[in-house]
DNA sequence: ACATTTTTGCAACATTGTTGCAAGACGGAG
DNA sequence: CTCCGTCTTGCAACAATGTTGCAAAAATGT
């Protein structure tokens, strides 16, 4: 792993109140060199052999509730995550951008700089968070 | 089954090309019964003792393909489905109401009278679906 | 009535996610 | 530095969800 990068995970564990230990700074590692959320088979892919599939899982959840990643529902049933950019913590999460599923390649984006309009729900109803799942075909695989 | 409502089970299959069978019509009746979406495990709690599992798999992705139902993504990979209200066939899905998920009773409604806002995807991606899942409690919840 | 296609049940398997428990690593108090 | 309690990890086992192949049963058209 590169320094600068290294620096980083160990800033963001920091950050969030969570000790470094050798699989988060791998798994941070591995969301800070794609641009695309993943899943935890993604992430076994690359760490199988280093750490165990119930690490994997464990360190997923204490990411998710340090406000270090979030979570992104698929149609298909194959959660993923991405790197939460800005100000979530163990209080909240405070994302409202809209994310891409491409059809073609299968990968998940975080259109950050889009975010997500709002809606009237009909009365009686309690609003606490909001999902805008957009599916298609995206740059790279138009472009190809 | 009441007689109405096999009624109208037969002559949704017909009208989108699948045969009358036994699971199928109990099945159509579950959701025609219940107002908010089913999961597979909801119908295989009420069906199990009358037909396989994996023969309820079946009923729903044939419902699915053929424009019947459609599917709800869910951010804890619980799939649910829900009846199409209008225009779905075996060509394509014509939805874009929003979904609610209550946090509190666990269910899941359609909206059908809330349309998905739209929005403007960055140049290079071409959109195909859209889903919109907002989340909290629901009119039944907040009364009580 | 017969051949063909669809549908169903069953068994087996694959994937995904969870839980309990014991061992190891870490951090703070003395 | 050492001891103690807490956090983290690995392992085994389990639970839930979803898929596939195959053979029997049911429905369809001729």
């Amino acid at each position: 792993m590169k320094k600068e990068k290294a620096f980083k995970s160990a800033a963001l564990l920091d950050n969030h109140h969570l000790r470094r230990t050798p699989v988060r700074e791998q798994v941070l590692g591995l969301f800070m060199d794609k641009s695309h959320a993943l899943s935890h088979s993604d992430i076994e892919q690359v760490l199988s052999g280093e750490f165990d599939r119930v690490t994997i899982y464990r360190t997923l959840t204490s990411f998710l509730d340090k406000g270090l990643v979030h979570k992104i529902p698929a149609d298909n049933g194959q959660t993923r995550y991405a790197l939460c950019s800005d100000g979530c913590d163990e209080e909240a999460h405070h994302h409202s951008h809209v994310h891409f599923s491409c059809s073609q390649c299968g990968q998940t984006f975080c259109l950050e700089h889009i975010h997500i309009p709002v809606i009237n729900l009909p009365q009686g109803y309690t609003l606490n968070e909001l999902n805008y799942i957009a599916s298609g075909t995206c740059k790279g695989c138009n472009k190809a």
